[in-house]
RNA sequence: GGCCCCGUCGUCUAACGGUUCAGGACAUUGGAUUUUCAUUCCAGUAAUUGAGGGUUCGAAUCCCUCCGGGGUCACCA
Protein backbone atom coordinates (compact mmCIF):
# COMPACT_ATOMS: atom_id res chain seq x y z
CA UNK A 1 0.00 0.00 0.00
CA UNK A 2 1.60 3.54 -0.74
CA UNK A 3 1.26 6.01 1.59
CA UNK A 4 2.28 9.91 0.78
CA UNK A 5 2.05 12.16 3.60
CA UNK A 6 1.93 16.50 3.39
CA UNK A 7 4.07 17.35 6.59
CA UNK A 8 3.69 21.29 7.07
CA UNK A 9 4.35 23.39 10.13
CA UNK A 10 1.79 25.25 11.08
CA UNK A 11 3.48 28.81 11.00
CA UNK A 12 1.56 31.18 9.23
CA UNK A 13 -1.09 31.19 6.09
CA UNK A 14 -1.24 28.31 3.76
CA UNK A 15 0.38 29.56 0.53
CA UNK A 16 -0.31 28.06 -2.95
CA UNK A 17 2.67 26.65 -3.07
CA UNK A 18 1.77 24.25 -0.13
CA UNK A 19 -0.91 23.41 -1.90
CA UNK A 20 0.81 23.14 -5.27
CA UNK A 21 2.64 20.30 -3.43
CA UNK A 22 -0.03 18.86 -1.96
CA UNK A 23 -1.89 18.24 -5.19
CA UNK A 24 1.22 15.62 -6.13
CA UNK A 25 1.37 13.75 -2.94
CA UNK A 26 -2.41 13.63 -3.28
CA UNK A 27 -2.52 12.66 -6.95
CA UNK A 28 0.18 9.71 -6.98
CA UNK A 29 -1.36 8.51 -3.53
CA UNK A 30 -5.07 8.63 -5.14
CA UNK A 31 -3.27 6.78 -8.65
CA UNK A 32 -2.09 3.89 -6.97
CA UNK A 33 -4.97 3.48 -4.45
CA UNK A 34 -2.80 4.48 -1.43
CA UNK A 35 -3.38 7.03 1.36
CA UNK A 36 -2.61 10.35 1.46
CA UNK A 37 -1.09 11.36 4.76
CA UNK A 38 -1.35 14.78 6.95
CA UNK A 39 1.07 14.70 9.81
CA UNK A 40 1.84 18.52 11.63
CA UNK A 41 5.57 19.31 12.11
CA UNK A 42 5.51 21.59 15.19
CA UNK A 43 8.50 20.63 17.30
CA UNK A 44 9.70 24.60 16.96
CA UNK A 45 7.58 25.81 19.68
CA UNK A 46 8.98 29.72 18.69
CA UNK A 47 6.95 29.89 15.48
CA UNK A 48 3.71 28.26 15.86
CA UNK A 49 1.38 30.09 15.31
CA UNK A 50 -2.58 29.98 16.59
CA UNK A 51 -4.84 29.69 14.10
CA UNK A 52 -2.53 28.22 11.41
CA UNK A 53 -3.93 24.46 11.94
CA UNK A 54 -7.59 25.90 11.25
CA UNK A 55 -6.36 27.60 8.21
CA UNK A 56 -4.64 24.18 7.19
CA UNK A 57 -8.02 22.24 7.83
CA UNK A 58 -9.91 24.78 5.98
CA UNK A 59 -7.82 25.27 2.69
CA UNK A 60 -7.32 21.45 2.37
CA UNK A 61 -11.59 21.57 2.99
CA UNK A 62 -12.01 24.27 0.36
CA UNK A 63 -10.16 22.59 -2.52
CA UNK A 64 -11.21 19.45 -1.64
CA UNK A 65 -8.11 17.11 -0.60
CA UNK A 66 -9.33 15.32 2.35
CA UNK A 67 -6.19 13.80 3.73
CA UNK A 68 -7.05 10.07 4.75
CA UNK A 69 -5.37 10.18 8.15
CA UNK A 70 -4.39 12.77 10.27
CA UNK A 71 -4.98 15.16 13.37
CA UNK A 72 -8.35 15.66 13.10
CA UNK A 73 -9.03 12.87 10.26
CA UNK A 74 -7.85 10.09 12.37
CA UNK A 75 -6.22 6.70 11.66
CA UNK A 76 -4.36 3.82 13.14
CA UNK A 77 -0.74 5.45 13.24
CA UNK A 78 -1.66 8.58 15.37
CA UNK A 79 -0.85 10.94 17.39
CA UNK A 80 -0.22 12.73 13.94
CA UNK A 81 1.62 15.94 15.72
CA UNK A 82 4.73 15.71 16.92
CA UNK A 83 4.32 17.44 19.11
CA UNK A 84 1.73 15.22 21.07
CA UNK A 85 4.20 12.27 20.13
CA UNK A 86 6.28 14.57 22.39
CA UNK A 87 4.26 14.60 25.26
CA UNK A 88 3.22 11.22 24.92
CA UNK A 89 6.31 9.49 25.19
CA UNK A 90 8.46 10.79 22.55
CA UNK A 91 10.02 8.03 20.73
CA UNK A 92 12.33 10.72 19.24
CA UNK A 93 14.02 11.26 22.58
CA UNK A 94 14.62 7.00 22.72
CA UNK A 95 15.70 6.75 19.38
CA UNK A 96 18.06 9.49 19.97
CA UNK A 97 19.73 7.95 22.56
CA UNK A 98 19.56 4.24 20.83
CA UNK A 99 22.11 5.65 18.91
CA UNK A 100 23.72 7.48 21.80
CA UNK A 101 24.10 4.09 23.10
CA UNK A 102 25.46 2.83 19.31
CA UNK A 103 28.11 5.48 19.21
CA UNK A 104 26.81 6.78 16.00
CA UNK A 105 25.57 10.10 17.92
CA UNK A 106 27.14 12.43 20.41
CA UNK A 107 26.78 14.17 23.02
CA UNK A 108 27.34 18.33 22.25
CA UNK A 109 27.56 21.10 24.85
CA UNK A 110 28.36 23.82 22.72
CA UNK A 111 27.05 26.82 22.81
CA UNK A 112 25.08 28.57 20.44
CA UNK A 113 27.09 31.65 21.20
CA UNK A 114 30.09 29.44 20.43
CA UNK A 115 28.62 28.14 17.07
CA UNK A 116 27.73 31.00 15.86
CA UNK A 117 31.16 32.46 15.90
CA UNK A 118 32.42 29.49 14.49
CA UNK A 119 30.47 29.49 11.24
CA UNK A 120 31.04 33.25 11.15
CA UNK A 121 35.02 32.59 11.58
CA UNK A 122 34.08 29.58 8.37
CA UNK A 123 32.66 31.55 6.56
CA UNK A 124 34.78 34.27 6.19
CA UNK A 125 37.57 31.89 5.65
CA UNK A 126 35.28 30.89 3.08
CA UNK A 127 34.82 27.30 4.54
CA UNK A 128 31.76 25.90 4.62
CA UNK A 129 29.91 26.44 8.19
CA UNK A 130 30.20 22.86 9.69
CA UNK A 131 30.50 21.80 13.20
CA UNK A 132 33.70 21.25 14.06
CA UNK A 133 33.47 18.26 16.28
CA UNK A 134 34.67 19.47 19.44
CA UNK A 135 32.31 17.65 21.35
CA UNK A 136 32.91 14.16 19.24
CA UNK A 137 36.63 14.46 20.89
CA UNK A 138 35.01 14.77 24.78
CA UNK A 139 36.32 11.87 26.93
CA UNK A 140 33.78 9.84 28.88
CA UNK A 141 35.02 11.49 32.18
CA UNK A 142 34.67 14.90 30.83
CA UNK A 143 30.92 13.86 29.68
CA UNK A 144 30.38 13.10 32.78
CA UNK A 145 31.72 15.76 34.41
CA UNK A 146 29.58 18.30 32.52
CA UNK A 147 26.06 15.58 32.77
CA UNK A 148 27.37 16.20 36.65
CA UNK A 149 26.79 20.21 36.45
CA UNK A 150 23.62 19.92 34.29
CA UNK A 151 24.97 21.11 31.28
CA UNK A 152 22.63 21.30 28.92
CA UNK A 153 23.29 19.72 25.57
CA UNK A 154 21.83 18.25 22.24
CA UNK A 155 22.54 15.48 20.00
CA UNK A 156 24.12 15.08 16.94
CA UNK A 157 24.25 12.01 14.49
CA UNK A 158 28.01 11.08 13.49
CA UNK A 159 28.51 11.24 10.08
CA UNK A 160 30.70 8.74 8.72
CA UNK A 161 33.64 10.21 6.78
CA UNK A 162 34.63 9.49 3.32
CA UNK A 163 31.74 7.90 1.74
CA UNK A 164 29.50 8.75 -0.83
CA UNK A 165 25.56 8.87 -0.25
CA UNK A 166 23.30 7.46 -3.14
CA UNK A 167 19.88 7.33 -3.63
CA UNK A 168 17.69 7.19 -6.51
CA UNK A 169 14.88 10.05 -6.88
CA UNK A 170 11.61 9.15 -8.05
CA UNK A 171 11.44 12.36 -10.06
CA UNK A 172 15.46 13.57 -10.09
CA UNK A 173 17.31 10.48 -11.11
CA UNK A 174 20.33 9.11 -8.99
CA UNK A 175 21.62 11.21 -6.87
CA UNK A 176 24.99 11.47 -4.58
CA UNK A 177 26.54 13.31 -1.72
CA UNK A 178 29.91 13.49 -0.35
CA UNK A 179 29.86 12.23 2.94
CA UNK A 180 32.46 14.89 4.16
CA UNK A 181 30.16 17.59 3.07
CA UNK A 182 27.37 16.89 5.35
CA UNK A 183 27.40 18.37 8.98
CA UNK A 184 26.65 16.31 11.93
CA UNK A 185 23.25 17.15 12.72
CA UNK A 186 21.25 18.07 15.76
CA UNK A 187 18.92 15.12 15.80
CA UNK A 188 17.84 16.75 19.72
CA UNK A 189 17.63 19.73 20.54
CA UNK A 190 18.19 20.44 24.50
CA UNK A 191 14.74 20.67 24.98
CA UNK A 192 14.34 16.94 24.90
CA UNK A 193 12.36 17.74 21.38
CA UNK A 194 13.41 16.39 17.97
CA UNK A 195 14.95 18.43 14.97
CA UNK A 196 12.95 17.76 11.43
CA UNK A 197 15.84 15.45 10.99
CA UNK A 198 14.97 12.62 13.67
CA UNK A 199 11.05 13.78 13.69
CA UNK A 200 10.59 13.05 9.70
CA UNK A 201 12.35 9.62 9.75
CA UNK A 202 10.68 8.59 13.08
CA UNK A 203 7.70 9.32 11.84
CA UNK A 204 7.55 8.00 8.24
CA UNK A 205 8.91 5.05 9.80
CA UNK A 206 6.54 5.09 12.38
CA UNK A 207 3.78 5.72 9.87
CA UNK A 208 4.63 3.39 6.77
CA UNK A 209 5.09 6.41 4.50
CA UNK A 210 6.41 4.42 1.54
CA UNK A 211 7.08 7.84 -1.07
CA UNK A 212 8.88 10.55 0.71
CA UNK A 213 7.60 13.48 -1.97
CA UNK A 214 8.81 16.87 -0.87
CA UNK A 215 9.65 20.39 -2.12
CA UNK A 216 13.60 21.18 -3.55
CA UNK A 217 14.42 22.84 -0.07
CA UNK A 218 15.08 18.81 1.40
CA UNK A 219 16.98 17.53 -1.37
CA UNK A 220 20.10 18.60 0.49
CA UNK A 221 19.53 17.17 4.04
CA UNK A 222 18.01 14.22 2.55
CA UNK A 223 21.39 11.92 2.64
CA UNK A 224 20.99 12.60 6.53
CA UNK A 225 17.10 10.86 6.52
CA UNK A 226 19.13 7.92 4.74
CA UNK A 227 21.78 7.80 6.86
CA UNK A 228 19.25 7.84 9.95
CA UNK A 229 17.22 4.93 8.02
CA UNK A 230 19.91 2.97 8.24
CA UNK A 231 21.09 3.65 11.10
CA UNK A 232 18.05 2.52 12.74
CA UNK A 233 17.86 -0.67 9.95
CA UNK A 234 14.99 0.53 8.90
CA UNK A 235 13.56 0.22 5.34
CA UNK A 236 14.44 3.58 3.16
CA UNK A 237 11.48 4.99 1.67
CA UNK A 238 11.32 6.07 -1.98
CA UNK A 239 12.06 9.71 -2.33
CA UNK A 240 10.42 12.58 -4.50
CA UNK A 241 11.45 16.09 -4.64
CA UNK A 242 9.74 18.61 -6.16
CA UNK A 243 10.18 22.14 -7.15
CA UNK A 244 8.78 25.43 -5.79
CA UNK A 245 6.29 27.36 -7.64
CA UNK A 246 7.06 30.84 -8.69
CA UNK A 247 6.80 34.30 -8.60
CA UNK A 248 5.82 36.40 -12.23
CA UNK A 249 9.42 37.23 -11.44
CA UNK A 250 11.24 33.28 -10.86
CA UNK A 251 11.76 34.52 -7.63
CA UNK A 252 10.30 31.99 -5.02
CA UNK A 253 6.87 32.65 -3.86
CA UNK A 254 6.10 33.96 -0.48
CA UNK A 255 3.59 35.39 1.44
CA UNK A 256 5.90 38.16 2.44
CA UNK A 257 5.96 39.50 -1.24
CA UNK A 258 2.19 39.60 -1.14
CA UNK A 259 1.89 36.63 -3.30
CA UNK A 260 -1.00 34.71 -2.81
CA UNK A 261 -2.22 32.46 -0.18
CA UNK A 262 -4.85 30.49 -0.19
CA UNK A 263 -7.36 32.49 1.89
CA UNK A 264 -6.35 35.72 -1.12
CA UNK A 265 -7.33 33.18 -3.45
CA UNK A 266 -10.53 31.95 -1.85
CA UNK A 267 -11.30 36.00 -1.29
CA UNK A 268 -10.67 36.83 -4.86
CA UNK A 269 -13.26 34.54 -5.27
CA UNK A 270 -11.68 31.92 -7.56
CA UNK A 271 -13.12 28.37 -8.06
CA UNK A 272 -12.24 24.93 -6.07
CA UNK A 273 -12.11 23.40 -9.35
CA UNK A 274 -9.92 25.81 -11.14
CA UNK A 275 -7.48 26.03 -8.74
CA UNK A 276 -6.93 22.66 -8.29
CA UNK A 277 -6.68 21.94 -12.50
CA UNK A 278 -4.61 24.72 -12.42
CA UNK A 279 -2.01 23.26 -10.43
CA UNK A 280 -2.70 19.85 -11.38
CA UNK A 281 -1.86 20.89 -14.99
CA UNK A 282 1.44 22.30 -13.29
CA UNK A 283 2.12 19.50 -11.32
CA UNK A 284 1.43 16.43 -14.18
CA UNK A 285 1.27 18.06 -17.98
CA UNK A 286 0.13 15.49 -20.51
CA UNK A 287 1.10 14.62 -23.56
CA UNK A 288 -2.58 15.31 -25.37
CA UNK A 289 -2.58 18.26 -24.76
CA UNK A 290 -5.38 18.31 -22.55
CA UNK A 291 -5.52 21.34 -20.05
CA UNK A 292 -9.06 21.43 -18.74
CA UNK A 293 -10.06 18.06 -16.90
CA UNK A 294 -11.47 16.68 -13.18
CA UNK A 295 -10.10 15.02 -10.81
CA UNK A 296 -10.73 11.94 -11.58
CA UNK A 297 -8.72 12.76 -14.75
CA UNK A 298 -5.99 13.90 -13.33
CA UNK A 299 -5.55 11.02 -10.70
CA UNK A 300 -6.21 8.23 -13.39
CA UNK A 301 -2.99 9.72 -15.42
CA UNK A 302 -1.08 10.58 -12.91
CA UNK A 303 2.52 10.04 -13.47
CA UNK A 304 5.51 11.11 -10.90
CA UNK A 305 7.82 11.32 -13.62
CA UNK A 306 5.97 14.11 -15.29
CA UNK A 307 6.11 16.37 -12.28
CA UNK A 308 8.10 19.09 -13.42
CA UNK A 309 12.13 19.31 -12.88
CA UNK A 310 11.57 23.01 -13.22
CA UNK A 311 9.88 25.15 -10.93
CA UNK A 312 6.67 26.69 -12.63
CA UNK A 313 5.73 29.99 -12.97
CA UNK A 314 2.59 30.96 -11.17
CA UNK A 315 0.71 32.28 -14.23
CA UNK A 316 -2.29 34.26 -13.01
CA UNK A 317 -3.55 35.54 -16.37
CA UNK A 318 -3.87 31.93 -17.61
CA UNK A 319 -5.46 30.74 -14.10
CA UNK A 320 -7.96 33.93 -14.95
CA UNK A 321 -8.99 32.34 -18.09
CA UNK A 322 -8.87 28.94 -16.29
CA UNK A 323 -11.41 30.35 -13.78
CA UNK A 324 -13.70 32.09 -16.11
CA UNK A 325 -14.03 28.66 -17.95
CA UNK A 326 -15.17 27.30 -14.73
CA UNK A 327 -17.59 29.38 -13.87
CA UNK A 328 -19.09 29.72 -17.14
CA UNK A 329 -19.38 25.29 -16.71
CA UNK A 330 -21.32 26.24 -13.51
CA UNK A 331 -25.59 26.19 -13.67
CA UNK A 332 -27.37 29.27 -12.89
CA UNK A 333 -28.28 27.49 -9.14
CA UNK A 334 -24.62 26.33 -8.30
CA UNK A 335 -22.93 30.42 -9.25
CA UNK A 336 -25.77 31.81 -7.43
CA UNK A 337 -24.87 29.40 -4.40
CA UNK A 338 -21.24 30.43 -4.92
CA UNK A 339 -21.56 33.92 -5.55
CA UNK A 340 -23.90 34.97 -2.33
CA UNK A 341 -20.54 35.30 -0.17
CA UNK A 342 -19.29 37.63 -2.99
CA UNK A 343 -22.19 40.49 -2.71
CA UNK A 344 -22.67 43.38 -0.90
CA UNK A 345 -25.08 45.25 -2.65
CA UNK A 346 -28.46 45.08 -0.94
CA UNK A 347 -30.48 42.19 -2.71
CA UNK A 348 -32.62 42.11 -0.02
CA UNK A 349 -35.65 43.59 -2.11
CA UNK A 350 -35.07 40.98 -5.09
CA UNK A 351 -36.22 37.23 -5.49
CA UNK A 352 -33.70 34.58 -5.63
CA UNK A 353 -35.72 34.33 -9.17
CA UNK A 354 -34.88 37.64 -10.10
CA UNK A 355 -30.73 37.36 -8.69
CA UNK A 356 -30.82 33.94 -11.36
CA UNK A 357 -32.33 36.42 -14.26
CA UNK A 358 -29.26 38.83 -13.96
CA UNK A 359 -26.46 35.94 -13.08
CA UNK A 360 -27.66 34.72 -16.62
CA UNK A 361 -26.45 37.87 -18.15
CA UNK A 362 -23.30 38.35 -16.51
CA UNK A 363 -22.03 34.54 -16.26
CA UNK A 364 -19.81 34.73 -19.52
CA UNK A 365 -18.21 38.11 -18.23
CA UNK A 366 -16.88 36.49 -14.85
CA UNK A 367 -13.31 35.78 -14.48
CA UNK A 368 -13.69 35.66 -10.70
CA UNK A 369 -16.79 35.77 -8.43
CA UNK A 370 -15.54 39.28 -6.76
CA UNK A 371 -16.24 40.70 -9.52
CA UNK A 372 -20.18 39.81 -9.21
CA UNK A 373 -21.03 43.25 -7.19
CA UNK A 374 -19.58 45.58 -9.92
CA UNK A 375 -21.25 43.69 -12.77
CA UNK A 376 -24.61 42.86 -10.91
CA UNK A 377 -24.70 46.40 -9.74
CA UNK A 378 -27.55 48.00 -11.89
CA UNK A 379 -29.99 45.35 -10.97
CA UNK A 380 -29.84 46.07 -8.24
CA UNK A 381 -29.33 49.73 -7.45
CA UNK A 382 -30.43 52.87 -9.96
CA UNK A 383 -27.61 54.61 -11.70
CA UNK A 384 -26.55 58.28 -10.76
CA UNK A 385 -29.32 60.86 -12.34
CA UNK A 386 -27.89 62.65 -15.68
CA UNK A 387 -29.88 64.90 -17.17
CA UNK A 388 -29.94 63.61 -21.10
CA UNK A 389 -28.90 65.82 -24.17
CA UNK A 390 -31.27 63.90 -26.13
CA UNK A 391 -34.76 64.33 -24.66
CA UNK A 392 -36.69 63.40 -28.03
CA UNK A 393 -34.80 60.16 -28.65
CA UNK A 394 -35.44 59.08 -24.92
CA UNK A 395 -39.01 59.87 -24.96
CA UNK A 396 -39.74 57.37 -27.94
CA UNK A 397 -37.68 54.89 -26.35
CA UNK A 398 -40.08 55.16 -23.46
CA UNK A 399 -42.57 54.69 -25.65
CA UNK A 400 -40.94 51.48 -27.14
CA UNK A 401 -40.36 49.90 -23.55
CA UNK A 402 -43.61 50.75 -22.95
CA UNK A 403 -45.13 48.85 -25.50
CA UNK A 404 -42.36 46.00 -25.48
CA UNK A 405 -43.91 42.54 -26.91
CA UNK A 406 -40.57 40.45 -27.29
CA UNK A 407 -36.95 40.91 -28.35
CA UNK A 408 -36.94 40.90 -31.85
CA UNK A 409 -39.54 43.43 -31.83
CA UNK A 410 -38.35 45.74 -29.52
CA UNK A 411 -34.62 45.66 -31.34
CA UNK A 412 -36.41 46.30 -34.52
CA UNK A 413 -38.31 49.41 -33.00
CA UNK A 414 -34.87 50.52 -31.84
CA UNK A 415 -33.17 50.16 -35.15
CA UNK A 416 -36.33 52.41 -36.64
CA UNK A 417 -36.03 55.08 -34.02
CA UNK A 418 -32.16 55.57 -35.22
CA UNK A 419 -33.12 55.84 -38.58
CA UNK A 420 -35.97 58.32 -37.65
CA UNK A 421 -33.10 60.43 -36.09
CA UNK A 422 -30.50 59.88 -38.66
CA UNK A 423 -28.22 58.12 -35.98
CA UNK A 424 -26.33 54.71 -36.61
CA UNK A 425 -28.61 52.41 -34.23
CA UNK A 426 -25.45 51.65 -31.69
CA UNK A 427 -25.06 55.02 -30.81
CA UNK A 428 -29.34 54.58 -29.84
CA UNK A 429 -28.52 51.51 -28.36
CA UNK A 430 -25.62 53.08 -26.35
CA UNK A 431 -28.06 55.86 -24.83
CA UNK A 432 -30.31 53.74 -23.82
CA UNK A 433 -27.56 51.43 -21.80
CA UNK A 434 -25.83 53.99 -20.46
CA UNK A 435 -29.10 55.35 -19.00
CA UNK A 436 -30.68 52.17 -17.85
CA UNK A 437 -27.03 51.02 -16.28
CA UNK A 438 -24.93 53.93 -15.60
CA UNK A 439 -22.16 51.45 -17.51
CA UNK A 440 -20.57 51.63 -21.03
CA UNK A 441 -20.08 48.07 -20.72
CA UNK A 442 -23.00 45.31 -20.06
CA UNK A 443 -24.81 42.43 -21.37
CA UNK A 444 -27.15 43.20 -24.23
CA UNK A 445 -29.00 45.66 -23.10
CA UNK A 446 -32.70 44.29 -24.49
CA UNK A 447 -32.76 41.34 -22.11
CA UNK A 448 -31.16 43.55 -19.25
CA UNK A 449 -34.50 46.04 -19.62
CA UNK A 450 -36.36 42.37 -19.60
CA UNK A 451 -35.03 41.56 -16.45
CA UNK A 452 -35.20 44.88 -14.95
CA UNK A 453 -38.96 45.22 -15.98
CA UNK A 454 -40.99 47.48 -17.60
CA UNK A 455 -41.81 49.81 -14.65
CA UNK A 456 -38.27 49.82 -13.26
CA UNK A 457 -36.61 50.59 -17.11
CA UNK A 458 -39.06 53.00 -17.67
CA UNK A 459 -38.78 54.68 -14.18
CA UNK A 460 -35.33 55.16 -14.68
CA UNK A 461 -35.71 56.78 -18.53
CA UNK A 462 -37.97 59.22 -17.44
CA UNK A 463 -35.73 60.67 -14.42
CA UNK A 464 -33.36 61.54 -17.18
CA UNK A 465 -35.40 63.50 -19.12
CA UNK A 466 -36.83 65.71 -15.74
CA UNK A 467 -39.81 63.61 -15.17
C1' G B 1 31.90 30.60 -1.50
C1' G B 2 31.16 24.78 -1.06
C1' C B 3 27.56 21.16 -2.36
C1' C B 4 23.05 19.65 -5.05
C1' C B 5 19.30 20.40 -8.81
C1' C B 6 17.46 22.68 -13.19
C1' G B 7 17.75 25.36 -18.40
C1' U B 8 12.46 24.40 -25.38
C1' C B 9 8.20 30.73 -27.81
C1' G B 10 6.81 36.38 -22.86
C1' U B 11 4.53 32.08 -19.47
C1' C B 12 3.27 26.67 -18.69
C1' U B 13 4.76 22.90 -21.58
C1' A B 14 4.80 18.62 -26.06
C1' A B 15 8.03 15.92 -28.99
C1' C B 16 10.75 6.03 -28.77
C1' G B 17 18.23 9.98 -31.35
C1' G B 18 15.22 10.05 -37.32
C1' U B 19 7.07 11.44 -40.27
C1' U B 20 9.87 18.63 -36.50
C1' C B 21 12.97 24.81 -40.89
C1' A B 22 10.01 22.19 -33.04
C1' G B 23 3.40 21.08 -31.70
C1' G B 24 -0.47 22.92 -28.05
C1' A B 25 -2.48 26.27 -24.21
C1' C B 26 -2.38 31.23 -21.79
C1' A B 27 -0.92 36.09 -23.11
C1' U B 28 -0.49 39.22 -27.49
C1' U B 29 -1.94 40.90 -32.75
C1' G B 30 -5.50 40.82 -36.83
C1' G B 31 -10.29 39.19 -38.55
C1' A B 32 -15.55 37.06 -38.31
C1' U B 33 -20.20 37.13 -35.33
C1' U B 34 -22.34 41.27 -32.36
C1' U B 35 -26.39 47.12 -29.86
C1' U B 36 -21.22 48.01 -26.07
C1' C B 37 -18.50 44.37 -23.14
C1' A B 38 -17.86 39.34 -22.88
C1' U B 39 -18.43 34.56 -25.06
C1' U B 40 -17.59 31.74 -29.55
C1' C B 41 -14.95 30.85 -34.21
C1' C B 42 -10.78 31.68 -37.77
C1' A B 43 -5.86 33.42 -38.74
C1' G B 44 -1.05 35.47 -37.39
C1' U B 45 3.51 37.04 -34.52
C1' A B 46 6.59 34.43 -31.25
C1' A B 47 11.76 29.37 -29.26
C1' U B 48 18.28 28.51 -34.94
C1' U B 49 15.58 24.06 -27.93
C1' G B 50 21.03 29.14 -22.52
C1' A B 51 26.26 29.30 -25.21
C1' G B 52 30.31 26.61 -27.22
C1' G B 53 32.43 22.10 -28.27
C1' G B 54 32.12 16.87 -29.17
C1' U B 55 29.65 11.52 -30.22
C1' U B 56 26.50 10.00 -34.52
C1' C B 57 24.65 9.07 -41.29
C1' G B 58 21.32 12.01 -38.07
C1' A B 59 20.81 15.59 -31.52
C1' A B 60 15.95 19.54 -28.25
C1' U B 61 17.00 14.45 -27.04
C1' C B 62 23.76 11.30 -25.34
C1' C B 63 28.84 13.39 -23.30
C1' C B 64 32.10 17.65 -21.76
C1' U B 65 33.04 22.88 -20.64
C1' C B 66 31.14 27.48 -19.68
C1' C B 67 27.04 30.75 -18.56
C1' G B 68 22.34 31.61 -16.24
C1' G B 69 18.52 30.38 -12.57
C1' G B 70 17.04 27.94 -8.11
C1' G B 71 17.83 25.31 -3.51
C1' U B 72 20.88 24.46 0.74
C1' C B 73 24.82 24.97 4.27
C1' A B 74 20.44 26.61 12.31
C1' C B 75 19.05 23.54 19.05
C1' C B 76 13.66 26.49 11.58
C1' A B 77 10.90 23.41 9.21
Amino acid sequence: MIRTRFAPSPTGFVHVGSIYQTVIYYGFAKKNNGKFILRLEDTDKKRYKEGAEEALYRALEWIKIIPDEGPIYGGDYGPYVQSEVVKNGNRYKKYAYELLDKGIAYRCFCSSERLEKMREDQLKNKQQPKYDRTCLRLTEEEIQKKLDNNEKFVIRMKIPDNEYIEFEDLILGKISFYSNQIDDQVILKSDEYPTYHLGVVVDDHYMNITHVIRGPEWLPSTPKHVLLFKFFGWEIPKFAHTQLLRNENRSKMSKRKGDFSMEDLIALGYLPDAIFNFLALLANPNDKNIEIFDREYYINNFDLKKVPKTGPIFDTKKLLWMNGVYIRKLSIEELKNMIKPFISIDMSKKSDEYLEKSLQLIQERLKILSEADELLKFFFVRPEVKITERKDVVKDLINIVNEYANDDIMEQDIRKLAEKYGMKAGDVFMILRDIITGQSATPPIIPVIKVLGKEESIERLKVTIGE
